[in-house]
DNA sequence: CGTCCCGATGTTGTACGCAACCTAGGGTGC
DNA sequence: GCACCCTAGGTTGCGTACAACATCGGGACG
């Protein structure tokens, strides 16, 4: 603790970025307690902002605060989970079609590199690694979701969707819903370049009944 | 200051839902700065709990904070209005739909009252009292809300509809459209005594399109 | 033996003090 | 006269100490 960068920004930050990363990636388990001054001593801070971390945290939906009783990391039942559809399915969507009104040639590029580079670490074989596609698939929502220039839009997805939460892993991907999800990223750039917003929009409405189907059936 | 009920829950409660009461009935302007010890010591508290109350209301975007320059009451624009309204369009429907099929008949009896009351209320005449109305609106609209058993499109709602900041007043509506947004309200009861969802849900589409008219049209 | 009460212990909630930082105003140099 | 710097004031960010509360264990009573 004591050469551990001390220049990292706000001690709230980090504290928000670590814990965040941490419940996302899995490390601490649903349900688990959050003891703040287990946290204050890991990350060398105070309690005070992890505190503040904490109640952000709150709010973002990814724990739950219990008065005098602490935080936990919330759980999120298979209904939950169905919910989340539901909102998804009804947003992102629509952010697609804004999107192909928006999108410029840089985006394109960008995109299309994003979902290249998923068709290639996800194809079958020894050079597979699911574990790539996570951040891949998360940077290609959030780039969609951005160019849809609708704040109030991406608002109410991240304050529900918390994709890592959502999408862990694809490891609970089958062969066939696999090679789905990353052609359908592939299509969407398509659709985009086509400047046809409802073709990209129908696009996701496919790509997200086909990942409701595997995380319906996971649990 | 001295007996202004000092057991009122906790403190950053009291903090939090006094500032978000000033922020929605409009007694702190949009772009107003909050200084923390101000209103500390406005209510008889320490920083700490009306920091935490500001951090919270920045997670529900009623108010933004910019590091070490403190916190401003956020300001809409009509494009924000605009993309409220989509979300809104997006999600109420739907929630309106779902809550047919959880129905009861008191809630019924409950969301019956509301609208009666509203439409006596906001009759035209002498005793017509339209900010007797936001508080109604409101009331109606979360109890449906509520109905919907549907959490993560309830979060996603709330954390940018801010209903009372959208609609914080009746005064803007003309006659002829205030009519109707309190005869929705009424037809949204029927539909959902008929087990009408579909039909539920077209009557709130209405409600938000006719209230969409009306925003936009002011500023 | 079971149940209830009460203290011990660890946690969260709040207050307060200090350091870091931003902003504004006056002064100096060009 | 204008631009720049530098100091002073005030605000936020964080650390620390204490108070309030919840939980758990032991002991006494029925």
């Amino acid at each position: 603790m004591t050469s551990t960068e001390r220049r990292a920004g706000r001690a709230s930050e980090r504290a928000l970025a670590d814990l965040r990363e941490a419940i996302l990636d899995g490390d601490l388990a649903a349900g688990a307690h959050l003891g703040e001054v287990e946290i204050a001593e890991r990350l060398g801070l105070s309690r005070t902002p992890v505190r503040e971390a904490l109640t952000r945290l709150a709010a973002e939906g990814l724990v739950e605060l219990e008065a005098h009783r602490g935080a936990r990391v919330t759980r999120f039942s298979r209904e939950d989970l169905d919910g989340i559809f539901d909102v998804r399915l009804a947003l992102e969507p629509q952010a697609t079609a804004r999107a192909a009104q928006y999108v410029t040639p840089d985006d394109l590029a960008a995109l299309d590199d994003l979902a290249t580079t998923m068709l290639a670490v996800g194809a079958p074989g020894p050079d597979q690694d699911l574990d790539a596609l996570v951040d891949l698939n998360r940077a290609f929502h959030a780039r969609l979701l951005a160019l849809a220039h609708a704040p109030a839009l991406a608002a109410a997805l991240a304050n529900v969707v918390h994709t890592p939460v959502v999408t862990r892993t694809f490891r609970t991907y089958d062969a066939d819903s696999l090679a789905r999800s990353l052609a359908h990223h592939a299509e969407i750039v398509a659709a985009l370049r086509a400047g046809d917003g409802d073709w990209a929009g129908a696009v996701m409405r496919c790509h997200l009944g086909n990942a409701r189907a595997v995380m319906v059936e996971e649990q």
